[in-house]
DNA sequence: GGCTCCATGTAAGGAGTTACATGATTCA
DNA sequence: TGAATCATGTAACTCCTTACATGGAGCC
């Protein structure tokens, strides 16, 4: 049982009966892009849920129409303590690629150091356009209030990179 | 080439030569503890980049003694794009255990909603009092100083993390 | 000599990515 | 009827993780 199998899985809880389908869907629509909706990843990680009995797949007529993916009470279960646990490891910082980049700042000429900051700043900023752009668009349904209130998060976190490579530009310019 | 092949030879690049375990200390001291210093990794990579010609490794006197791994000119030409080329995907928002279970906190009872997002918090700040604590004992040599307020950028997530939950437990207390 | 830490690696297994394959639906 | 889109799935490949194996160096 891995992190996308458990997100899968509370995404059947909340929103189902869903189909695979569905479910890359809400994955290609997530404001974190990160995880992919490849076939390659979400399937796989069906057929595990349905293995370990988390979920029901009603058989369609049809050779490959959809099925509909439920949650069942195990599956529920199942929900509760990775939702409770929150343990340090999950707590810490996440890798962030231009974080990374920047430790390595001075490989460059010092002119360029503040060409690569103002990259990294206009490449966030396009996320935060982005972000605040798509968060508009957010659906109703079942705690849509909650879900619109968890999804600025991403936001907070944008913003933050924002802010700390515009302090980084600054200590670097002296 | 991923992006721990480009991280360890930029490492290498800036406090060369080094050995494969000096690079595993680094991962291991990094205040992103995302980036394990497993041996399965770093020296799959060591080789990668051995055989691509971006790192020399000097053969040492004892079979198993430690090797002084330096950066080539080519290796130093490829860290070029890998520095400078920030595309939007490297700009989006970073996957968050956290954030990801807050979309699903109306799987619980409305009371133990707040008690998660206790936790949440608790653990957060903890992160950021180990981070506050390690980041003090960071160590000199060659641009030290842009080390260390890079280092800062972890700080920045773990204290945006901790505002949103903060205004997430306001909103939903009403 | 034996113990602990330093240091380099390998093996097995699992998960994710990309690319490919296939059939059903819908609509012009 | 033909094309685009919906929808499900598989295969090859790569990388990472955990666990194991091996040997050197210093120290009592």
């Amino acid at each position: 049982m891995t992190e996308l199998d458990f997100t899968i899985l509370a995404i059947i809880g909340r929103d189902g009966p869903l189909s695979a389908y569905d479910i890359r869907k809400v994955f290609a629509q997530s404001l974190t892009p990160t995880w992919s909706s490849s076939t390659g990843s979400v399937y796989p990680s069906i057929g595990r849920l349905e293995m370990a009995g988390l979920i029901t797949a009603s058989i369609p007529e049809g050779a490959r129409s959809r099925k509909a993916l439920r949650i069942t009470p195990a599956g529920r279960k199942a929900l509760e303590p990775w939702l409770t646990g929150i343990t340090p490891e999950i707590a810490a910082a996440t890798p962030d690629p231009i974080r990374t980049r920047m430790f390595f700042l001075m490989f460059v000429q010092p002119k360029r150091r503040l060409e690569i900051i103002k990259t990294a700043i206009e490449s966030t900023e396009a996320a935060i356009q982005e972000a605040e752009r798509r968060r508009l668009a957010r659906p109703g349904g079942d705690g849509a209030d909650l879900r619109r209130i968890a999804s600025e998060g991403v936001l907070f976190e944008l913003r933050a990179r924002l802010d700390w490579l515009k302090w980084l530009r600054a200590e670097i310019a002296h």
